[in-house]
DNA sequence: TTGTAGGCGTTATCAG
DNA sequence: CTGATAACGCCTACAA
């Protein structure tokens, strides 16, 4: 800035005033300034500028990065997060952070991103463990939205989906097609996502009468593959489920995998539901019936109150609880009589 | 860093020394500022900090978010790039930029974002539309890694794999297998890799005097889901091809759900051949018979590579071509005679 | 419409 | 071992 000064022959006054689009210049000489600008290469320094005004420019995505990077979930929630950072005046970039290295899955570490000035806020996207951060909150003061999880802490915000309403309609929808054995797959027990959405599934047996042997139940972490071990489990076993749930829909790939392996026809053996509707979820092969999760509505509505709160400078506050819907597709039939 | 100054009737100075860790100062005085500095919850504000050394402390990552985000070679990459920041001393975090947003698919707009001091340097992963990247290029002169395309011009720096050596491989297997009906389902190609990759197999089929029909060679984007769309139209056809090779390993899963659709037997029917070999190619079912590609040494040699020059301060320049090798799994087989 | 003075929080430099 | 001073590049506030 100084040097357009000096060949202007003005301030940097003058010149901050011009490129910073703010008005009150003649415009003889902001023409003037600004040819020489261009003729300098002149590039404004964000640092400096972010400095002032006590900004870093960031907001902070975290989340486990070797379960997520991979996931269409993920790559949904971003798209969300892009939208409802679309509608910003201020310029503002995504920042990444992963809540497995470094212990960045706690509370404190996360707050301490914002304290220190790295972040304007975070977004907290389907933490594991999630308690740690319950442990650590009270210290916080963080703009923190989180994605996906309930938080059961009042003053945490988050954005999440009905998990309950979900498994419960996959559940009578399975029920009412004559389904009786019916197993279900775990997402990983330390999310609540995860937890929620198998007490739901166990609420519903114990509702209906259902005795379904204990290994009805497998544990899983939500990967394909983790699917696909427990899918081979449950259909190599005595007496077969005919139907089974999988905590979200990569898990159902991976079952609709080991059918495969086993030579088993789908729907017309084995039933086959989802949850989450990822964007491949209607184009597989066959098609998957699952709960419906408006991922990207999620990610949007997080940016939002995220980016709310900051140009008002108040707290984030307030869980959103999307509602889900099942979708009916391909890979789940009536029970052969 | 005043009120502890205060607080221990020195200057911030000092405490200035002691919090970044410098030597030179009483232990006595040092306990007492650290003491403060806890008591106060003092936090160094990185703005600052960055401000004065004209760093920003963020390495940027840019690609096209939407096609990258959800898949796994975005997330090998990406745990590359973690292993080659982890022996760096200073603390480097990462920042994503869409190179499919704001047209940041453009070598100017991308060296905006190290001349604003947004980012330290840039590592591009998979930029598609490349020849935008050459067209700006003699303005840069940013610290800058391509990652898993080659730059054909020499002031670009690059980490990529030998995709010719790789096609060239998978095409003698089949080839040798007895296969004389192998298609081609192409990357983008806007990429140079997907063009090599397609030019590879185009030189094979001369060489070996393959005389296949023009539609043998499918347009694909690498997606699974036109892996899919492009099987179902190499598979309907007549003469049926008895091998398909997809440019990467996404597409061959399309393939093979195709394969499935139209009730093929793998490999017995159709041999399938993919490129990358994913961390799941080898737990899918059937295994897939594919080009490895080591992806998370790519990762880590471009992170490597870019650190260096930056804490030599000097260019980043240098062309890596990594070796590839055939993994022959489940998924490929002899032709029926 | 333009200029002057000062501050943001940190560190480098040099003096004591 | 510690302190005084200045600098980084931008912006606000007020003055001319």
């Amino acid at each position: 800035m100084a040097d357009i000064a000096r060949e202007c022959g003005i301030t940097k006054m003058t010149v901050s005033r011009v490129l910073a689009g703010r008005g009150g210049v003649k415009a003889s000489t902001r023409d003037k300034i600004l040819e020489a600008a261009k003729r300098l290469n002149y590039e404004i320094n964000t640092l400096a500028q972010n400095f002032n005004f006590n900004r870093s420019g960031f907001i902070g995505v975290a989340t486990p990065l070797s379960a997520m990077l991979g996931s269409p979930y993920l790559a949904e929630v971003f798209k969300g997060f892009q939208l409802g950072l679309a509608s910003n005046e201020t310029e503002l970039n995504f920042a990444l952070f992963d809540t497995e290295s470094d212990s960045f899955n706690d509370g404190a570490k996360l707050a301490r991103l914002y304290r220190q000035k790295r972040v304007d806020g975070l977004l907290v996207v389907a933490p594991h463990t999630y308690d740690r951060f319950l442990n650590t909150l009270e210290q916080l003061h963080t703009p923190m939205v989180v994605v996906g999880e309930t938080a059961s802490c009042q003053s945490l915000c988050s954005v999440s989906c009905n998990d309950q309403q979900g498994v419960e309609a996959m559940c009578s929808y399975l029920f009412d097609l004559g389904h009786r054995k019916i197993a279900f797959i775990e997402g990983t027990t330390e999310t609540t996502t995860g937890l929620r959405r198998k007490n739901a599934y166990v609420r519903f047996c114990k509702k209906r009468g259902l005795k379904n042997p204990s290994w009805y139940i497998q544990p899983g972490n939500y990967s394909m593959q983790s699917g696909r071990a427990a899918g081979l489990v449950l259909l190599r076993a005595e007496p077969r489920p005919t139907a089974i749930i999988a905590a979200n829909d990569m898990m159902a790939y991976g079952v609709i995998e080991s059918a495969r392996q086993l030579n088993l026809r789908i729907p017309q053996d084995i039933s086959i539901g989802g949850f989450d509707d990822l964007p491949t979820a209607a184009e597989r092969f066959p098609s998957l019936t699952t709960v419906h999760q408006p991922v990207l509505e999620m990610g949007e509505r997080s940016m939002k109150t995220l980016l709310q709160s900051l140009n008002n400078s108040e707290p984030t506050t307030g869980h959103s609880v999307m509602d889900v819907s099942l979708i009916i597709r391909e890979s789940t039939g009536a029970v052969k009589s």
